[in-house]
DNA sequence: CTTGACCTTCCAGCTACTGGAAGGTTTAGA
DNA sequence: TCTAAACCTTCCAGTAGCTGGAAGGTCAAG
């Protein structure tokens, strides 16, 4: 099958396929006779669960280690499960940061008019470096 | 004062206040006679007022606007108001997002062995595209 | 007079793509 | 048979928000 139908299979588009192919993230695709790439279904495979490891939050350099892992027949479940809570840790510091942002927004949403004067507790707590009540 | 002085009092790198300057978030710096630049500390607070916006994830061009009604005193506060009504639903959907993104890795991880061998649920999950529950 | 800590500008690189230009190929239809 | 649409190719540039580093000027202390 053609990049587009690949695409459209694994969930990826086709730039981010030549891209994946360009950092040797997966193997070059063979070319027909005109020169455009061919996959097979095990090719399309490999861009599914790259779609979806990406999906759950690993970057290219992670998934790359989990491809690896996914290849490697002798490959060792603790390593995958290691990948996995790291990830998994540092999402939710992200969740944690984004949550503590989201908190101070929204009391200052809560202060502020938001009406046609110039008074505003946002713009003043944003000025003044108020702590807030969590 | 010089920059790093300003860097030191506003929370932020000197690179970023040069770079602040680069893209026309700030006014140029007036210079000393040997072209560093000089701070007063009224532009410290614009300093902490961009550094405490970036903090609460406000991004560079909402930045630029909360600036602008800051510095604007016939402002009205329901503009600002509205930036962060938006920015706090925008932060809610990225939070859902990672929130997802992490039940599905504490989900894998419950289920793989994480051990010596090679049989793993987190590999068989990416390979296969498996529904999880919730 | 040297050392170290500042300062300057400018250029490159980071992540993970995405958009677009310029051009070749294929296929369906008038 | 011509043409238009819809593919495909490569390559280059841009995105956000810095950060690192090179090459060089300045300044204060010992």
């Amino acid at each position: 099958m053609n990049i587009s139908e690949a695409a459209r299979r694994s969930g990826l588009s086709s730039k981010t396929i030549r891209y994946y192919e360009g950092i040797s993230l997966i193997a070059p695709a063979n070319r027909s006779e005109n020169g455009y790439r061919i996959y097979e279904s095990s090719a399309v495979e490999e861009l599914k669960f790259l779609s979806r490891a990406r999906d759950v939050g690993f970057d290219l350099d992670e998934c790359r280690q989990l491809l690896d892992l996914h290849r490697d027949s002798a490959r060792k479940s603790r390593h995958a499960r290691s990948l996995v809570l790291e990830k998994s840790h540092q999402l939710q510091q992200r969740i944690d940061a984004l949550v503590a942002m989201q908190n101070v927004l929204q009391d200052m949403a809560s202060r502020c008019h938001g009406d046609e004067g110039p008074e505003c507790a946002i713009l003043d707590d944003l000025a003044s470096g108020e702590e807030h009540s969590r």
